[in-house]
RNA sequence: GGAAAGGUGCUCGAGUGGUUGAAGAGGCACGCCUGGAAAGCGUGUAAACGCCUAAAGCGUUUCACGGGUUCGAAUCCCGUCCUUUCCGCCA
């Protein structure tokens, strides 16, 4: 969430930024200031009783200690009427805060300035692009057929086993998974991110922690007799790690990158767009993910934009980068960039990686802060994105390296795979 | 799942209902000492919120969390959560 300050302080400028995201935060905003406004009134009468009441409490233990019992219950009158207005005071003060956090979560990240206008994924603006676009005979097939022919997914093996969304991975199939998983993970160690290996179920703090609860409850699968949530993203639980906690400035950036298998629950989407690997319930995805000061997240967030680019160069699929526009952002996100890779015979594009910076957004919430060389307490920057989530490029590369001899496998995944044909 | 113990500051650890934000130790930082280092000595070492234009300063809160008793709670009572150990089960 945004800070408080952020917003009383920025009132004007905070609602005509939201607007770049369709939200018209104009009377939430006024609601916010008025109740802060009444927070701080009470507070202060709230800490003014108090002191009054721990000096009255100090005066009675001494008398007691002089063994003037009568002058002590005498002072124990005055404290009854003080005692409930205290109480009433802090509960107010209480209520006043749950309720302004309650509001603060109900606000999105503010866009950064060089967010583009536009209110869907259509108004996104195309970055860059680059790779060979392949040029496939008519008779090129979807990779769900190609998954079929060469046995390597079976998708109605995981609706038996699970449901729809669940694909069995097989032999080279199962192989291939592998090999980019510790493909990845080696590309970004060699990049400088420390690996990971976090839990795949959180609970519901590292769930507000990052933002997916309280706004998107709907899309994770809660195991409701732990009361536990099973990770849409390792972002989740990697980030969590700074929760609560004060790095040192030379600590800073922290980079970690994460190998987990990600659960969605995509309520809602059907259709011939989550056919095959396109949408799935349980997918494998390597994500990385930054903490850094604010005068260096933008810095940062360009640095992991490179580093992705060159994974998608290197499995050689033709990609561009979309810089998204307010309309399509997520409600955390400050700037995202969407990497998406050709797949040529559904002849779409498709996201494989999204990297954002999410500013002070979620550190407020996570508590994520570092001590600067003068000693001053701050916010971090939080940042992360995908590199990259497995079964898009699967789909691209699958289809994309169809020839009639079988699937070619991009030079760089050879000493992974340890074959270079799927025959 | 059964039984027991316990949750205090960066860490370890003490704590009698009344200057205990909290002894002591370690760690860390700075200073002195040294040719340099170690040792030694000294000093410092929580966060949040509020008041104040800001700093300084002051106030309030915080000893897992929530409630209760009390003029006053780290300390007593109740509930919740978590951790550890032993037994059982098990990859």
């Amino acid at each position: 969430m945004l800070t408080l300050r952020y917003i009383t302080e920025n009132v004007e400028d905070v609602v005509k930024r939201l607007e770049k995201k369709g939200f018209e935060a104009k009377d939430i905003v006024k609601e916010v200031v008025d109740l802060d406004a009444l927070r701080k009134q009470t507070q202060m009468q709230a800490d003014e009783a108090a002191a009054e009441m721990n000096v009255i409490s100090k005066e009675i233990g001494l008398l007691f200690q002089q063994g003037k019992g009568a002058e002590a219950n005498a002072a124990k009158e005055k404290t009854h009427n003080l005692k409930e207005k205290l109480k009433v005071l802090a509960e107010r003060q209480n209520e006043l805060e749950q309720k302004l956090t309650e509001l603060l979560c109900q606000i999105p990240n503010t866009p950064h300035d060089t967010v583009p206008e536009g209110k869907s994924a259509e108004d996104n603006k195309v970055e860059s692009q680059g790779g060979h676009m392949p040029e496939l005979p008519a008779t090129a097939l979807p990779h769900w057929d190609l998954a079929k022919k060469y046995d390597l997914i079976d998708f109605e093996l995981g609706v038996k086993i699970s449901g729809a969304g669940f694909p069995v991975y097989k032999g080279k199939g199962a192989r291939l998974q592998r090999a980019l998983v510790n493909f990845f993970l080696d590309e970004a160690q060699k990049a400088g991110y420390v690996e990971v290996q976090p839990p795949y179920v959180v609970n519901a703090a590292s769930g507000y922690g990052t933002g997916q609860l309280p706004d998107k409850e709907g899309q994770m699968y809660h195991i409701g007799l732990d009361d536990l949530y099973l990770i849409p993203t390792a972002e989740v639980p990697v980030t969590n790690i700074y929760r609560d906690v004060i790095l040192d400035e030379k600590d800073l950036p922290v980079k970690n990158t994460a190998y987990s298998a990600c659960f969605r629950r995509e309520a809602g989407s059907y259709g011939k767009d989550v056919r095959g690997l396109n949408r799935l319930h349980q997918f494998d995805k390597v994500e990385i993910v930054r903490i850094d000061k604010p005068e260096h997240s933008y810095e940062s967030l360009q640095e992991m934009v490179n580093y992705v680019r060159t994974l998608v160069e290197c499995l050689e699929l033709p990609w561009r980068i979309l810089r998204l526009c307010g309309g399509d952002m997520s409600f955390t996100s400050a700037l995202t960039f969407d990497f998406e890779v050709f797949s040529a015979a559904q002849k779409r594009w498709l996201e494989v990686s999204s990297v954002s910076n999410f500013e002070a957004y979620q550190a407020n919430r996570l508590k994520c802060r570092y001590r600067t060389a003068d000693k001053k307490i701050q916010l971090c920057h939080t940042l992360n994105g995908s590199a990259l989530a497995l079964p898009r490029i699967v789909a691209a590369l699958l289809e994309n390296n169809q020839t009639e001899k079988g699937i070619r496998i991009p030079q760089v995944l050879v000493p992974y795979t340890g074959f270079d044909l799927i025959q």
